[in-house]
DNA sequence: TTGTACGCGTTATCAG
DNA sequence: CTGATAACGCGTACAA
């Protein structure tokens, strides 16, 4: 089924159809309502590959995700959905590529192929080669995440630093001393993931400001690892009394490993972080942390993409979250003695 | 960049540039290596759009997932996961298209403006009118879950009926009398939604078979909806002794009632059912469960798919997943005494 | 309102 | 066997 059919049908030209679909020119009520009476019953719909070719561009937004084998985090999952959300909103399509792994051939198609009109990029690490390749290209394209250097590109972020050092703060104000952060995985920061370099560049930084004693470990991103990862913080450093995460998917473990020590939250213990609100409201006690929020980071991505793809006239915005630490009940005062029973914390 | 201009700098017909590229005709060594050096240079790959037109296909296979605003499960997750890293594997690209919600439009626009080869849907219920929708087009489709009339069709689905018929005869064998079904949220049941529909038909038959009392509760999927549907059912059922969930995520829910109440798994209640293995050995003590095979799920689906789209020479095929129930340590013999500290279960 | 050129790659057909 | 020409897929939009 195509125009030309249609047009047959009803006794007019293709360009006649073509105007009634497009409402670029007026035609006169009787054929129009002809024509639409066909095309209803037909149930026609424009070939968007004919569409696209001849328009130069297809209406369709590249969504670059991290590759399916290693899980994606509760938060990667909140992007790809709330971009999703926010694509079909605008009558646009997504298209997904995996990207890292073994996967390089789907992210140049859609580079070089000219299959999307712009590209949302997830998992930016601080120096990223599929930034590097798309800056050079001239495809559209955000950054949920940002480079080392993002200058004349468009990012959306969360503020790690900021609300790191907004929670370490929060807990020297409490009394807190010896302080831990959980990160991500040890590859992650390794490989210069933002979220895990950053997270550990405000935290030595609010850390040195008050004069605290921290603890960096690195965790993967499940509930057994944050246990382990655990378990081990609290055997090799029993004067920390609390902790900042920004390892959402560690929590579960977390709250078990201190179970396990015998810890209550947050009379021996305080935890606090940078997390969803999902798994924050999960904790027991809720936890006291910034949420992340995400379902506005991927519209906003979508947003300034938009932005890109109708002109390049206007200059490459950005939008650094950098939401509210919600007060819940996971933190309280510095416990009067150390929680593994040794003397209490000097100054 | 078009191939015109290949063409042009490698001082050849477009053709010669079309025949290099697919190498449907033999080109001489000189000339490939020309032109061949051109397209390098330039990075040119043949513009997606004109070349669907021309062949045909699209080489893009849609998936249509659950609107965004409902946080997709991990199993959902797992299928999208595995979907597209299958079609990247076959050097396919995936379409992602919102269903249900407001997104009509979205799934129209994959089924009528061929923009894609096939569809693969996702959350399929009983009767479902995206299902008739598809079968009266000639769009080639797989489902991952399957209607009532599944006849004629090609669809991959995990046994459900089996899989909890086979946990309750777990637990009969181990001499429980009362046992419990959690079910996936009412409204997800009651709009006929497979896996929560079948659950409910198996549990009861299998309850019937072995003469056991049996009460099954719909809850939602999350920590929260389980814990508070747990509480109410040891509420209002002392006498029940274990429970068979289809509901992973309400899980960790459970496990908090559970300890509320004082019981201790499996000793005074057992626990099974079918989950993702991330689920059930997240769970203490690990999950005795079917562990749901997202991966092979997803891989499956994309198989079939091109199966129907290669040709509708070969009939429909199905695969039902039955995957065996890992024994890990949830459940044990019925406890000796009401768990509730009641009378003893009597036959 | 209609005729037609155009966007771009593919391939059947023709010439050498 | 190698290379070139031209028609085609389908929708859009300018010129008539």
């Amino acid at each position: 089924m195509n125009i030309g059919e249609i047009a047959r049908r009803a006794g007019v030209s293709r360009s006649t159809v073509s105007y009634v679909l497009s409402g670029k020119r007026t035609v006169s009520e009787a054929t129009r309502r002809r024509i639409q009476a066909v095309i209803d019953e037909l149930d026609y719909r424009p070939n968007a590959s004919a569409r696209a070719l001849k328009e130069g561009r297809t209406r369709t937004l590249g969504l670059v995700i991290p590759p399916a084998s290693q899980r994606l985090t509760d938060m990667q999952l909140g992007f790809v959905a709330s971009v999703v959300e926010a694509a079909a909103h605008a009558d646009l399509d997504v298209l997904l590529s995996p990207s890292g792994g073994d996967h390089e051939r789907s992210f140049e198609r859609i580079v070089t192929g000219r299959r999307v009109d712009g590209v949302i990029l997830m998992e930016i690490r601080m120096e990223d080669d599929r930034v590097t390749r798309l800056r050079q290209s001239r495809l559209p394209f955000v950054t949920i995440g940002r480079t080392a250097d993002p200058e004349g590109m468009s990012w959306v972020d969360i503020d790690y630093p900021g609300l790191i050092a907004r929670c370490v703060h929060h807990l020297a104000d409490l009394g807190h001393r010896h302080v831990a952060l959980v990160n991500r995985s040890a590859e992650l920061v390794a490989a210069g993931y933002g979220p895990g370099h950053r997270a550990l560049i405000g935290f030595a930084a609010a850390v040195a400001e008050r004069g605290l004693t921290g603890v960096d470990v690195c965790c993967g991103d499940d509930a057994a690892a944050g246990e382990a990862c655990f378990e081990q913080l609290l055997a090799a450093h029993p004067r920390v009394t609390a902790v900042v995460t920004v390892n959402e998917a560690a929590l579960p473990g977390i709250q078990r490993a201190l179970a396990a020590a015998g810890l209550v939250v947050p009379r021996d213990f305080s935890v606090t972080g940078v997390a969803a609100r999902h798994w924050a409201e999960d904790f027991r006690p809720p936890l006291t942390a910034a949420d992340v929020p995400a379902a506005e980071v991927g519209a906003e991505a979508v947003s300034l993409l938009l932005e890109r793809i109708a002109g390049p006239v206007m200059p490459p915005r950005h939008h650094l979250y950098s939401p509210p630490i919600s007060l819940r009940s996971s933190t309280g005062p510095v416990p009067q003695r150390s929680p593994a029973g040794g003397p209490p914390p000097t100054g």
